[in-house]
DNA sequence: CGTCTATTTGAATGTACTCAAAAGCGGTGG
DNA sequence: CCACCGCTTTTGAGTACATTCAAATAGACG
């Protein structure tokens, strides 16, 4: 079954209507590994959803050091949500890391969901309900946490995404230098 | 003006009786400095709206350390999101820094909003897509930036905060101890 | 096979923490 | 109105966690 339809029926029924009304609205894409599907100052204006692969958010700033936002892998959502909602230039990027089939939202089709078929507004305000929860967590787990405590629990959270992932990439979602981060690993692992 | 219906209009337009059933679904509360609105442990059932005063969420982990999710002044909700939605009980802490006054909206009843008038989803949803925008833009404040900066950053975003807050819980929302923060604080000083 | 990037390892350094103690400040009761 | 108490903030010394820079090793891909 179309992935997408499973994520939306988690929150909201829709009529075969809806369901094709939705699709309609959609469009699919695939991207290779590493290309870029937003730059840094550009105006967001789709959102992401992933039947397959992963992609990335992030920043770069002033010395090329990357600082990683979110992952997203099959069956999540991913934008640049600033720059989404408020149509002006955003300091995200996001790529591909693997391979990666998404299905595109627009935000013009978005906002002609909601005027269609307002259970949209239900839909999308349980998901961002659920991404804000998920950010919270992380805020406190950085303010009470050492790296080695958020690494085991990103491991604990997110099992299968840790070998998917350039260990680099981990090591800045922690929020370490990779150098760092190896070595916290080294030690953790020989502890086990 | 009613504070509450202020931000409610800022967006989406209600009618004097859909303002006047949103209200009668509230409850005008007065919390005391130091008092606690909401318990670790407790499930949430309510989401705040601050009149007057500043209210503050937050965590204590075993070593009696508390850590400082969120502040909330005249104008800002705040919640356990995570308990609010899920029903399950939460592990922050609610309590008031100043005399607060507080329009009270349960659960049941925002549910009930939901239903009486649709255009909440909406609101609502917009609420917490800022909500997540603010906490993306304070995760990537962590992962790249120094105490420091995070706290000119603070002094920027919040300038009337600051004033309103003991440091203490100033330096926990940056992410640092008290001591590191005064420290911190004066050699910043120093150099403007 | 060679090149490019990712990961590991090491040494020196810096940022932030812990513990301890002193100084400042606000509220309360005498 | 002042003195005391409790709590917050400051200051200092020693320590730990994490970074930087440099170089070696390992992996991935054409």
């Amino acid at each position: 079954m179309n992935l997408l339809l499973k994520n939306v029926a988690q929150h909201i029924s829709l009529t075969s209507e809806e369901e094709n009304h939705l699709l309609s609205l959609t469009e699919l894409r695939r991207y290779p590994a590493k290309s870029i599907l937003l730059n840094s100052g550009d105006i967001c204006t789709h959102s992401y959803f992933v039947n397959s692969g992963v992609l990335r958010s992030f920043t770069i700033n002033d010395n090329i050091v990357e600082h990683v936002l979110n992952f997203a892998c099959s069956g999540w959502w991913i934008a640049d949500f600033y720059s989404l909602i408020s149509q002006k230039p955003g300091s995200l990027f996001i790529d591909a890391i693997e391979d990666t089939e998404v299905v595109l939202l627009s935000k013009e089709n978005q906002n002609q969901l909601y005027r269609d078929i307002p259970k949209f507004e239900r839909f999308f305000r349980i998901l961002v309900e659920n991404s804000l929860v998920a950010n919270q967590q992380r805020i406190m787990d950085n303010l009470s946490m050492t790296a080695e405590e958020r690494y085991a629990q990103f491991l604990k959270r997110y099992p299968n995404l840790a070998n998917q992932i350039p260990q680099k990439h981990l090591a800045s979602y922690i929020g370490v230098t990779p150098e760092f981060f190896s070595k916290m690993k080294a030690s953790y692992l020989k502890r086990l």
